[in-house]
DNA sequence: TATATTCCATACAGAACTGTATTGATTGAC
DNA sequence: GTCAATCAATACAGTTCTGTATGGAATATA
């Protein structure tokens, strides 16, 4: 792991939140079975003797942590995505351009925490919950737009599924060549021309 | 870990491919980092004493199961899906069989290898290479059904990544339940009437 | 400046792994 | 049945991690 050292020590004194931070920073380069005490202590330039001040166990911290993702990657953009009083056109724009400024939300967070979900029941009950509702928010959209029930489902299924796949398999873009493929997006999505 | 022993003593030796099974066995319940050749062997009620004699380290295992992986888990799917004399709705149709199926094709497995590629850049390149793949492969169905080169790489895209990220959802439904819903898949992905 | 609180270093015990070396048991070929 | 090849058990050394216990340093408060 040939990862740029974080040392705090110039800062000063550790905080909770710097284990957190570290601990993030190692989930999303090596995922949930890279967050060992043992290296971000060793990343940080201190001893664990600080860590087990702050945190009771390793669990204690992956809890945290879990928390941490749903604070900052999860709420925010669900409340962006909801604003029924606005035309639905507009609304699957502004989602998709959530997707694409990664300013709100962090895809790779989410990808990280999706893949320790595999292991983690805890994990897995967590993201399924913001998962449904995620999908309950892009149907409304499409029901918005005038489609049945069903199909709207399956159209906010295809629609989020698609961005998860797309996450996962980490392709490597810049934001101009994905703009400019919005348009078939758009059609392909939303069935209307753009 | 609560995971059914496979118990292979009552069957006779061991061979190179017993502990390949095992090996992939636990990369699907618990990805990589759950396959230790101390653990294997204990579920496999043997001593690690075999294991060494039948590879090297333990990564001359991880890389056996990769091989694994493409033998059994891409290359029929590929075949399955490059039959570009017969009609694209019917080639659609079949490829959205395979994935229903599950037969010819592992989406557990798939999602496993996956996860793994985060972290082993070998892993990487060749999930990168396979995935190239298919979606060319599935650009060609919509090619095939009129749409410009542009578009139909979008649909290809759209429908490759939404299975991606169905199975990284760990979507649990019926086989039933899925095909009810797929005349709406067809419409919205290849924008024709089923 | 005393002193209590907060934070960190160090040393220890132990679990879970990897890999090597050696010997013992099983099997197949003759 | 002998003997060589194949496979497996055991013992050992070493690494990477977790967690505890304790003493010492830094900081805030009085």
């Amino acid at each position: 792991m040939t990862k740029t050292s974080n040392d705090k020590r110039s800062h000063q004194r550790m905080t909770r939140e710097d284990w957190i931070v570290a601990a993030k920073s190692a989930l999303l380069s090596g995922g949930v079975e890279q967050v060992k005490v043992d290296r971000l202590a060793k990343d940080l330039s201190i001893t664990r003797g600080s860590f087990y001040w702050f945190f009771k166990s390793r669990e204690e911290l992956l809890d945290a942590l879990l928390k941490d993702w749903e604070r900052t990657n999860t709420t925010p953009l669900l409340e962006s995505m909801s604003d029924s009083t606005l035309d639905p056109k507009l609304r699957f724009q502004q989602m998709m351009q959530i997707w694409l400024d990664e300013k709100d939300f962090s895809p790779a967070y989410d990808s990280a925490i999706r893949d320790w979900a595999r292991t983690s029941p805890k994990v897995e009950r967590s993201i399924r919950r913001i998962d449904s509702k995620r999908i309950d928010s892009i149907k409304d959209i499409f029901v918005a737009f005038g489609y049945s029930d069903d199909e709207a489902f399956i159209r906010a299924r295809i629609t989020y599924f698609h961005q998860v796949g797309y996450y996962a398999l980490h392709i490597k873009e810049t934001k101009e060549t994905r703009k400019e493929f919005l348009g078939y997006y758009f059609k392909t999505l939303t069935g209307l021309e753009p």
